[in-house]
DNA sequence: CTTGTATTGGAACGATCATTCCAATACAAG
DNA sequence: CTTGTATTGGAATGATCGTTCCAATACAAG
């Protein structure tokens, strides 16, 4: 006795993006996919080739959905260092409001899991984390054309220290649960930023 | 027609180990275990209760075969920033020498997959950041000895910092396979560091 | 040699996997 | 109302999963 009812596919992705991000691709199966998402095996199917193809756009969701809102103020025009801290304490707090544990981030939890010879998924991977290294760098030459403390090559290395350093925040962010010890690292991460930028601690 | 030849159980786990690394434990099968391995279904089920318990064995065996040769001269008594350096720089270049992938941190790709309901698995990746916050930290305290730059409660908080960092550089490193931007990454982490303690650079 | 023990390859198990398929159904359009 | 379309729940597929089992075999001990 079926009962339809349309769900369009932006929620499908959203739900699938939630799932696939605290379970993970490879332990997460087509039928927790439908539980969660509510919607049915041929739908899903209708819409995409397959569990792979529905990944993918969970990448892609995962981006506009989790990364713009917090990073956009990163990225933007004018943006400081205050605004990499607002970032990363976003982030915290978010995941904190949640109630179950930390699902920490679906970038990070996917990298580990990559198969080397899957070049399509590397993409979105690639995607991200450049997104992160670029966004912090126009953020470090702002800073740094105040003080000149360093070279252009520096302020490149610093953003992609930057970006490592918070896919590490995100990986031990499964395991602790513990929203102040990884605010101890956000304050670090900024303090260690500040000095190698000379600017002063606010 | 069987043939035996004994294996012993430290080449068994020595074995899934590197399957397990390079795999990850949701994505490989018993029989691609029974293939890495050269060990029977059989045996191995006579040993270990199963995949679970094989893989618990093959944390363990991380520690001392993976771990211990590399970070051991950061726990030992008088080791130096140098010596950290030398840590990080050791393990991009053991993994550089490898001809396929960097298959990263085990305990890193674990984490990204983890089961929050598995406590078990949990207190090994536990174990090991527990550990290598405290060998960082032991020669943080040294090197602050000299300088006096930092409170201890900035030298644990510095230790948590380095901790959580190269769980970033690890995860990353199943991405980039670019031993280059991983050295980047540790002079960088090494220079934030010296500047906080206040330690000349060398 | 014979015997005992350890280990083997492989069959077999039920469960679950991703995927395909479809008759049954609900809703929108006419 | 009737028709058309979209979506459903669920059966069914073949593959693969972790696990169990065992007769066959090789080696060590006697």
């Amino acid at each position: 006795m079926p009962r339809p009812i349309s769900q369009s596919r932006t929620d499908l992705v959203d739900n699938a993006l939630v799932a696939f991000w605290n379970i993970g691709f490879h332990a997460i199966s087509m039928d927790d996919l439908v539980r969660e998402t509510g919607v049915s095996r041929g739908s899903i199917y209708s819409v995409f080739k397959g569990k792979r193809e529905l990944f993918h756009a969970c990448l892609d969701r995962y981006q506009e959905a989790a990364v713009t809102p917090k990073f956009g103020q990163v990225e933007a025009e004018g943006a400081r260092l205050s605004d990499i801290k607002q970032f990363l304490e976003d982030g915290i707090a978010s995941q904190e409001a949640l109630d179950g544990p930390m699902p920490g981030c679906l970038v990070v939890n996917t990298l580990a899991q990559l198969d080397p010879a899957d070049e399509d998924t590397k993409r979105y991977l690639e995607f991200h984390t450049n997104r992160l290294t670029k966004g912090f760098r126009a953020v470090f030459e702002r800073e740094n054309a105040l003080t000149g403390a360093l070279s252009d090559q520096e302020v490149a290395a610093l953003a992609e220290f930057t970006t490592t350093s918070v896919l590490g925040l995100w990986s031990n962010s499964r395991k602790i649960a513990d929203g102040d010890e990884m605010r101890r690292y956000v304050d670090m991460l900024m303090s260690l930023i500040r000095a190698k930028l000379g600017v002063e601690c606010p």
